[in-house]
DNA sequence: CAAAAATATGACAACGGTGTCACTTTTGTT
DNA sequence: AACAAAAGTGACACCGTTGTCATATTTTTG
């Protein structure tokens, strides 16, 4: 947790604090993630950061909640009830997604490698908590579904979840390697969307879902 | 590439080097992995190890291919022209895939890492050409599979190889985390294979591969 | 057996990392 | 204005890392 200093921080510098560690946690596995680079980029002190976080693990957890609570406001709109069945939810969600990779690349990323590319010891507990989290979640969904028709029966719970995971973490990397020059250069440019980019982007992404019907229906 | 040294070398000595060194990459990643645990463990010099490679890179890039190696000793035997189909023989890649992780699960879990969990900047460049070569492979796997019917052609190519690859580096994770305690038992303990384990992971990759068949024929 | 070639050694330099702490500067309060 | 509280600072200790190299040891060769 971060102590009150920081939370007491004006707005404009601690926002600043937050990019610049996420940009080098995005970047760079744990490990290798340098409080150094952070300070010199920021041109604060070494003993700052100590000020504000009790060591590198607080200030990678803070990250972390910091970057799922954005995830969570640009998803929590899609509500499942709303949607005739599983596969145009889960859909919309990735379409959804999108936006939160357009307008929050660096927690995108960093939620990314969280995911699918971290393997320091030293978070490993968390992140496997995470992992272990996430699979819960999708096996009441997968159980759900098979009552409701859009998941037959027949498949096993277990494996449609593993199918499901699989197919998520994939359609995440399509984003990361794909379309992350294309999201990087609106960002930078401040221009609008490349239109293009994100209509292919949609269009990848319902044919993935519409493979993963096919399997699963 | 190492030097006639290391070459040199009685077989028990540097199958012991590359056993502990395999071991060391396996289970941190690049740059985290350290050349002192490795020397520590083998009760050797410093010196030596620069005596067998130029650096760390020279090292790490003779494990890659000395497990590049291994494991195509172990898939060789499984010939495309043998299958009925794409599905049978996708299938059977795996299945035999399994014992090469049982064989050699430290080869097995190193090139797990190379090819979903590293991120080091100093191997990135031999990693994406890897993939890249993994992708052109399936590309051609899918192009002359839409010919025989084993995948439709309605099916847009390059989202059947993501959706492939996605599903191989699933099955992969499965191993790892799944099977790997029984994996390690046995070869601890020497004793025959923990069979359940084999016989639950062959049925869910055969479930899997069922899927993947559902969603692309 | 002696000389030469090959191999092994480990102290060392140079680097970059984290976390600490006595001290300075800024801000807020009375 | 004077004092107190909060925030900022950067030199420092300590650690682990890689790669080097002069030297010691072992093996091979003539």
């Amino acid at each position: 947790m971060p102590t009150e200093t920081f939370l007491n921080l004006a707005d404009e510098k601690r926002q600043a604090f937050i990019e610049t560690a996420l940009k080098e946690f995005a970047e760079n596995n744990y490990d290798s993630a340098s409080i150094n680079k952070i300070i010199k980029e920021l041109n604060i002190a070494r003993g700052s950061v100590y000020q504000y976080f009790t060591d590198k693990l607080d200030l990678w957890l803070y990250l972390k909640e910091y970057s799922e609570l954005q995830k969570v406001k640009h998803i929590q709109s899609v509500d499942r009830s709303k949607y005739p069945d599983f596969w145009t939810y889960y859909e919309d969600l990735f379409i959804k997604g999108i936006n939160f990779d357009i307008e929050q690349p660096l927690c995108s990323r960093f939620l990314y490698r969280i995911g699918y590319k971290e393997s320091s010891k030293d978070v490993s507990e968390y992140i496997d908590n995470w992992k272990v989290k996430a699979k819960e979640i999708f096996t009441v969904w997968v159980d759900n579904e098979k009552n409701n028709g859009s998941i037959k029966k027949t498949v096993n719970t277990e494996i449609a979840v593993q199918f499901i995971l699989s197919m998520s973490s994939s359609i995440g990397e399509l984003v990361q390697t794909k379309y992350s020059n294309a999201i990087e250069n609106n960002l930078a440019s401040e221009k609008p969307l490349f239109t293009e980019s994100i209509e292919e982007y949609k269009m990848t992404v319902k044919e993935l879902v519409q493979l993963l019907k096919n399997a699963l229906k």
